[in-house]
DNA sequence: TTTTACTTGACAGAATTTGTCAAATGTAAA
DNA sequence: TTTACATTTGACAAATTCTGTCAAGTAAAA
C-alpha cells in the first residue's frame, strides 16, 4: 500500500518535475518537499491541494489519501482500532446531522 | 450523543466525587479536570486511564469513546469523513499485518 | 456571611511544528 | 576524474501548540 508521500514521488518523476519546480509552486522549501515525499514531514492542507494541482490529481482523492493515511497510523498500534473507527462513523453522523440543523 | 466530558462529569457526579478528589488521583490540577468536564482541554491518555479507574468503567470503552472523538471532530467538516474512515480501516489492516510479520 | 465546589483567564515553560540554509551525498554526463 | 545538477541531511531559529500552575471570580448551600 502507498504512502501519500510515495504517490506524489511518481506521479512528480512520471511528470518529469523536480523537487524545486514542485516546491516553488507549493511556496515551500525544497528540502521540506524532499522529506514529504519520504514521509518525514508531514504536508499541510494547503500542500496537498496544490500538489494535486500541479501533478493533475484529484485533490479530493490525495486528500482522502492524507487524511486516512494520518488516522490510521494514530490508532494502527490500538488493538481496538477498528471499533474506534466504527464508533468515530456514527460520532460523524451524529455531528453532520446537527450541522445541518445550524 | 454524550462527549467523553459529559461522560465522565455524569459518573464522577454519580458517585459523589469532587473534582479536586478526582483531580488529586490523576495528578493534575483541578482546574484542569473542569476543563476537560467541559471539553476545553483533552484528557491525556494516562488520563482516561486513570479516570475509568477511579470511575469505575471500563478502560476501553472510555479509551474508544475518547479516541473517535477526536477523529470525528477532526473530520466531521468534510464532505468525504466516511471516504476517509473507509480507507483508514483499509489502512490499519494493511499496518497490522505488517506488524504481524515483524 | 461563611464555606464549599467549581470556573475562568492570565501566565510560564515544555514540546512540537514549520521553515531556512548550507553542507553532504549521489549520479550521470563530459 | 572532473563537473554539474538533483536530492538529502542535519543544525538551527521562529512560531505555534500543549501542559500545567495559580489565584481571583462565580454560585449556591449552610
Amino acid at each position: 500500500m502507498e504512502t501519500v508521500g510515495q504517490t506524489i514521488r511518481a506521479k512528480r518523476e512520471s511528470l518529469g518535475l523536480l523537487l524545486r519546480q514542485v516546491a516553488s509552486y507549493l511556496d515551500i522549501d525544497q528540502a521540506i518537499l524532499s522529506k514529504i515525499e519520504r514521509n518525514e514531514r508531514k504536508p499541510s492542507r494547503d500542500n496537498i491541494i496544490k500538489l494535486a494541482e500541479i501533478l493533475q490529481m484529484d485533490g479530493e482523492d490525495l486528500l482522502i489519501q492524507f487524511m486516512s493515511e494520518k488516522i490510521a497510523l494514530e490508532i494502527a498500534n490500538e488493538h481496538c482500532a477498528s471499533k474506534v473507527l466504527k464508533a468515530a462513523e456514527q460520532k460523524v453522523k451524529y455531528l453532520k446531522s446537527n450541522l445541518e440543523k445550524n
